[in-house]
DNA sequence: ATTACTGCAAAGCATTTGCAAATGC
DNA sequence: GCATTTGCAAATGCTTTGCAGTAAT
């Protein structure tokens, strides 16, 4: 199915992405003498490929069987290794499973989660960063990155 | 060791919470057709004895033995009960253990989390508020709560 | 050649669940 | 007495890990 090695399927957006990325990411990895490997480049370019939000356990689903196999563990691997790098965010708000999302060429945003539909609703507001960066000056506390998350209802599921 | 049922050797703050939330709780019950019993007593005033955070395992942990023994299992699904009354609420972090925090008798706050030593702060900021108010209007998104946590250096760690 | 990485399957581990006995109503 | 809970232990399901083979440098 996907020829994810060769590029050919990928819509051009994901493709530019993972050009942008994987050299980033070959860089990393020799910084840290660690090896630039076939399983890692279909990893990322996998994670590349899920648009928004993904979980680790389907995209080693999905790597599971077919042409570009990557096993679980390896799946597993590698995202931690793309989390140090900053490429994806682990986040855990729902449930137990570990949700991944993208922040390379995504600029630091905030979520609001549906309960009823579970959709992830995306949104900025610079009033809240400052907020955040003036309470981190008042308690001395030295902010590496944050999170904001609104659990309620989403206007669809609202009206319903 | 603790007689919780008695409460003789709770902190007086410990067995005012207790008093103020168990008649609460037990109309909870009553209105969900549940039954008010001994294994939840004990859970909750667990639950009130711990004055921050815990985790739902270490609570199981301290009620597997002793003369208030309730079963893992029980501690769980009691648990899930008070959050659902909203006694306390679930935070998953840091790791894959799913931490408690009370909401009784504490106002809504935020926190700041330190990489090196863990440790929770705790801040309120009303500007931080509002401006979460404004997105949910503007995205007709209606909150039910919010979550805001800061990860960094406490002031402690960074001065090492 | 050396050393790191991968795949596999087994192990971990917090949490959930099934079921018989116990308890609340 | 009847229905819900409890305790126990077994099951679950995501994630991690050990190890022998494989690939990168």
């Amino acid at each position: 199915m996907s020829k994810v090695q060769e590029g050919q399927d990928l819509e051009e957006e994901v493709r530019q992405s993972v050009d942008e990325a994987w050299p980033l990411f070959v860089d990393f990895l020799k910084k840290r003498q660690a090896r630039v490997t076939q399983a890692r480049k279909i990893v990322l370019t996998q994670v590349f490929s899920r648009h928004d939000h993904f979980c680790a356990d389907d995209l080693a689903a999905e790597l599971s069987s077919g042409p570009n196999h990557v096993s679980r563990g390896t799946v597993y691997r590698t995202l931690a290794l793309m989390e140090e790098a900053g490429f994806v965010r682990v986040i855990r708000d729902t449930d137990v499973h570990a949700h991944y999302e993208h922040t390379f060429n995504h600029p630091n945003h905030e979520h609001m989660i549906c309960d009823a539909c579970g959709e992830f609703i995306e949104f900025t507001d610079d009033g809240i960063m400052e907020h955040i960066a003036d309470a981190c000056k008042r308690l001395k506390f030295e902010e590496r990155t944050h999170r904001i998350v609104v659990f309620g209802t989403c206007e669809k599921c609202r009206r319903k």
